[in-house]
DNA sequence: ACCTGAACACCGTTCAAGT
DNA sequence: ACCTGAACACCGTTCAAGT
């Protein structure tokens, strides 16, 4: 039932030593952001991704042995633009309370979505069919590490006991409202910020209300 | 920018008149739920489900356009059944209040997603990826009416203004936990409901403490 | 009318030949 | 060493031939 996956199909094939090949590596995977932003899922194909790179389909596999390697390699790169811009928002807030603690990191989520909408969607949905890489799941654990941090330094406002569980709901739930607004077209931040900040708040401090 | 499709790819190419038809059709949708299940989405094609339906590639096509419409056709049907479940749980309960107006139309939903939860995650990626036809969409509208219709008559506890929105939102908010708890394996019921329900009544009940 | 499956087109991937 | 692109394999889809 597992879906297994080789590791070396979603990795480079190699590292790139050359200031050239390094570049080359850059160039194919800012053409496929492009093709994926511009023609979506559909016509994403990796001999439309060489062209527009300006190189043959046979030096992209040199570095990228299959097609979700690039998108994996794609999906990388942006989250670890999530993931700095997360951790050194929290480094920066002072953070009083633990509204004004998550707030600043609701905040980096929807600025880093919204600067690449379509790209940021299509990112999402692919990265769940690839049943993520070691990186990609690396990165996700470590956004989760800066909540769960950020959950722990306020334990005493949140009622949940597990940690983990509640770093990666909350993640779920910011994704799937920032997704949902994005696709309807509705992008109005701070609307947005508020409708986020508020089920956080309720999944951490509401009363859960078990009994039937 | 719209991903355009034509509404003919995803619908059937004709309405099956005979019962012998409608069983045919009913059956390759069996055969690609089962495929969908076993194989995932990676190893989904249309020959493999004409196979284990038991019939040819051409009388899957005389049918079903395209392999998209396959999917839309099986989305339909599960979808179908989330509605008429969640609009008899709607219909039958008391709700007296918002809390336990709420609680039963969580709990619909959980059961439908982990009847069968490697199809039900596998469509809820894929109805996104095909820009959702017109009856998708529609039964999505059923789900947010009806919930829109609950927070309408208990508009008194919500300090939500755009219902719609809220629908979409808290529709939103069930699925990404749900398929979260789904995907990690953790799927114990009375947990997750607790957790949607305290991200959504914090969503609907919530200050917003908008202000910076 | 409906069914069949060989055949076509497209795209992911490889590899022999070139530099 | 690295690049090229023709060629192969797989799969979505069609359509001529059969019943």
């Amino acid at each position: 039932m597992a879906t297994r996956v080789a590791r070396t199909r979603l990795r480079l094939r190699k590292i790139p030593r050359q200031q050239r090949s390094a570049h080359m590596v850059e160039t194919i995977v800012e053409a496929a952001a492009r093709i994926l932003e511009t023609r979506g899922l559909a016509g994403f194909n990796t001999n439309a991704v060489a062209e527009r790179a300006g190189v043959s389909i046979g030096s992209l596999y040199q570095y990228f042995p299959s097609k979700e390697a690039l998108i994996a390699a794609l999906s990388d790169r942006e989250r670890k633009r999530l993931v700095a811009g997360i951790a050194e928002t929290y480094r920066q807030a002072a953070a009083p309370d633990l509204v004004s603690a998550l707030r600043p990191l609701v905040r980096a989520a929807i600025r880093q979505q919204l600067a690449r909408p379509a790209l940021a969607r299509a990112l999402d949905f692919e990265e769940q069919r690839l049943v993520l890489n070691e990186a990609d799941r690396r990165t996700t654990q470590d956004i989760a590490g800066v909540v769960m941090a950020l959950l722990g330094r306020h334990r005493r406002q949140v009622a949940v006991h597990d940690l983990e569980e509640a770093a990666l709901d909350l993640i779920a739930i910011a994704r799937a409202l920032i997704d949902g607004a994005a696709s309807r077209g509705h992008v109005e931040p701070a609307g947005l910020e508020s409708r986020i900040m508020r089920a956080v708040l309720g999944y951490l401090t509401g009363r859960a209300n078990v009994a039937a």
